[in-house]
DNA sequence: GCCACCGGTGGC
DNA sequence: GCCACCGGTGGC
């Protein structure tokens, strides 16, 4: 299940969906199943991407990942990598996704316009752009055409599972022939969204709102009540139908759900710091033996301890090798390969 | 003062 | 490590 996430230019609000290209890393999923597959990010000219994305959404192409089965439902997002620069903007574009031609969905590349000036703000919070289904069957990408759509199938995505042909509930004939509407190109910010979230009861709105790049969380849900209220948490909700009981007629705490999606780029979300690791044998420092200063009597010099230490050093192998070597975790090389590469994501 | 956004943390 | 929850705060 997919969002893709865009990052709205403010000019641009009234677009509902629209897509910037970013470096973000091409990945695609699977649900319940195995990991994302992720390709290093590539840098590519104006050119290049506009050619890309019409062939993305217009030319025969197929979803990459040729090992999915299960249904996926998608958010896209256009935000991009903290790793660009003012020239990477520069060459940004737009997919404008237009859903206005009387449910025959249109989607075309065009130029963004103002290339030259930087975006207006760099730090803002990227928004939803877009939502995409993928199908059941053929596992192309299907982009839905609103919120509420997207809503409907997400409640049902697993006893239900999408299909080209439900599209035809908007009045789109689209068949698993027809190329996908949007390919996991490194263009934008894909995200999973949790599958079977109930509906938001008549009256109430689910808000999902996507964090900068960096923050300590990827998204907040919240939901807006009938009379405007903001809520939170489930908590809140509660609250909220203590001092609102009229509100709460048939309405279960069940309909709410603040699960939010899970950014693909695994290093969108700053990291938790961790607590310092116990010491393993491969961690222990050599460190300046402090010399023993005995001052009791010649007498006790015998004096040993009753139980025998437990041992954290290096354990051998019934070869006398370090254990390291056949344990890569426990290899002090391995451990530096390992912090090397993460740093290498890192960009920092 | 409000609120969107972010960080922190306790529980699992 | 993830997630639910909530407090803090900077910008308006």
């Amino acid at each position: 299940m997919f969002i893709v996430f865009l990052k709205n230019h403010p000019k641009e609000e009234n677009l509902k969906f629209v897509a910037m290209q970013s470096r973000s890393p091409k990945i695609t999923i699977k649900m319940g199943g195995k990991r994302p597959e992720i390709t290093p990010p590539t840098v590519r000219s104006v050119h290049e991407t506009l050619e890309k994305d019409q062939n993305a959404l217009e030319g025969p192409s197929v979803p990459s990942n040729n090992d999915r089965k299960e249904t996926d439902v998608n958010i896209l997002d256009d935000s991009s990598s903290e790793c660009s620069t003012d020239d990477e903007d520069k060459n940004k574009q737009m997919v404008v996704y237009d859903h206005s031609m009387n449910g025959s969905e249109v989607v075309k590349a065009v130029k963004k316009p103002n290339l030259d000036k930087p975006r207006a703000v760099s730090k803002t919070p990227p928004k939803v752009g877009a939502f995409t289904v993928q199908c059941a069957n053929c596992l192309k990408w299907r982009l839905i055409p609103d919120q509420e759509k997207y809503e409907v199938i997400r409640e049902h995505i697993t006893d239900q599972p999408f299909l080209c042909e439900t599209t035809r509930q908007w009045k789109r004939v689209v068949s698993c022939d027809d190329p996908t509407d949007i390919e996991q190109d490194g263009t934008r910010i894909w995200a999973i969204d949790k599958p079977n979230i109930a509906q938001p009861p008549p009256g109430w709105k689910r808000i999902l709102r996507l964090r900068s790049e960096g923050s300590s969380k990827f998204a907040d849900v919240y939901y807006t009540s009938p009379t405007g209220a903001k809520l939170r948490s489930l908590p809140d909700v509660s609250r909220y139908f203590d001092s609102h009981p009229e509100h709460a007629q048939g309405i279960g705490l069940g309909r709410f759900s603040f699960q939010i999606p899970r950014p693909l780029r695994e290093n969108y979300v700053k990291k938790r710091p961790t607590m310092a690791a116990p010491k393993t044998p491969d961690t222990l420092e050599p460190s300046p033996v402090e010399p023993i200063v005995w001052s009791g009597p010649a007498e006790n010099l015998d004096l040993q301890l009753a139980e025998p230490l437990s041992w954290a050093g290096p354990v051998e192998d019934k070869n006398g090798m370090p254990a390291y070597l056949n344990t890569p975790e426990l290899d002090p090389v391995n451990q530096a390969a390992k912090k090397a590469k993460r740093d290498d994501f890192n960009c920092l």
